[in-house]
DNA sequence: AGAAAATTACCTGGATTCAGGTAGTGAATT
DNA sequence: AATTCACTACCTGAATCCAGGTAATTTTCT
């Protein structure tokens, strides 16, 4: 049996969708929170396999409320329901470990539909918030030249230098002399074509060798 | 009638994608390549509403062909076709103007389906690439502590930084002393507690502040 | 086995960054 | 009128980066 937990302050959305699921077999809303106090009580009492989490609450701020609700509990699926889809939304949620994106105004079937595929561990968005997290990638421009090849030391040189170490810092950390990664370094920028370290970084980020 | 180019060397594909299309009304293969070369007379010759494109071709990288289909032509809408789900390429497919991606041993229904969704103007992913797409997103750690505020001065140096100019260099574009410059550089790292520029910058970015 | 590539390490010297200050000017706020 | 903030500019000295090399050893590929 599926337990869900539904958050949200609207009796009518409440309503409606303990009626969505009031007929469906093997899923049951076992406890609803009209606040995110009263959610986080709640979940410090019973654990739900699913999480119905309202993204504006009176008393907190949705992603806020999903990041706390995370903290202490990493098995529980959490699915937003909103009003719209706004992508700045949709990205920091699904950081903050969220699972499924729904919009109130969904059908039943997309409801099953999504708590059917958060069980299965994957994420599930609704059309319109698979579209806006599509398009992001459409404005991206493409990188113009190849990118070069690099050997298995320099991609990890490359990777440590974009996590913000020094030089001397990777040095120590891979037991190699200061002036070893600095000649990976330099094959790396000439490679690149580029005159410093932040450059080196943004061509190497273009190219998705990093990030 | 939509008409279809295929693009793929493999005649166990062509054939199999021919047949599937075969019994689909409204859907027709009107021509088939086997080179990018082929692929790109006949497309000077002909127009096509969909283009399928096997990404792995003999003579052209297929990431490379689709950006030149789609420097003359921004109507046909291109459908990758591959053997395996790479997030690399599907983000660089993306990016050249590709607007389905599948994988070859697809469901004759998800070609069907996947050719219905590019004709309306959406992009259509198979299961696999779009949890790979999703799965970018979880890999980001959330920001933990405030941004900091910035001056705009500061917000305009943070830009230039970012673009890969080093201090001296900003302070020519922006008239002022590289003293100057260094001053905000130097206070741009104190409030965001970094104690390198790439960290500094990996923070912003954090914030979203910058890119 | 031999060639090519990768990894390691060093040298020199100039440029830039980093960390710790101080200080004057102008604009906005109280 | 006084204070706060942003912007400007400077000083010192150490650390790091950048650019141009050379060179020995190991790994990988043919």
């Amino acid at each position: 049996m599926v337990h869900i937990l539904l958050i949200d302050d609207h009796p009518l959305v409440t309503d409606g969708i303990k009626t969505m699921l009031a007929t469906q077999e093997g899923i049951v809303v076992s406890a609803a929170a009209k606040t995110a106090k009263e959610a986080l009580n709640l979940l410090e009492q019973s654990t739900f396999e699913i999480i119905l989490l309202d993204l504006s609450l009176p008393d907190m701020d949705g992603l806020v409320l999903c990041s706390e609700i995370r903290k202490n509990n990493q098995s529980s699926k959490i699915i937003a329901l909103t009003s719209t889809n706004e992508t700045g939304i949709i990205t920091q949620f699904l950081q903050r470990g969220g699972n499924g994106y729904l919009l109130k105004n969904m059908e039943r079937q997309e409801l099953i539909e999504a708590i059917e595929q958060v069980q299965l561990g994957k994420i599930y968005l609704c059309k319109g918030a698979n579209e806006k997290i599509l398009e992001q990638y459409r404005n991206v421009e493409v990188a113009t030249q190849q990118a070069p090849v690099l050997t298995r030391r320099e991609k990890e040189i490359l990777q440590l230098l974009n996590e913000g170490l020094t030089g001397p810092q990777i040095s120590k950390q891979l037991f190699l002399s200061p002036l070893t990664v600095e000649t990976h370094r330099k094959n790396l920028m000439q490679k690149f074509e580029a005159n410093s370290l932040q450059m080196l970084l943004k061509l190497a980020r273009q190219q998705r060798l990093i990030e």
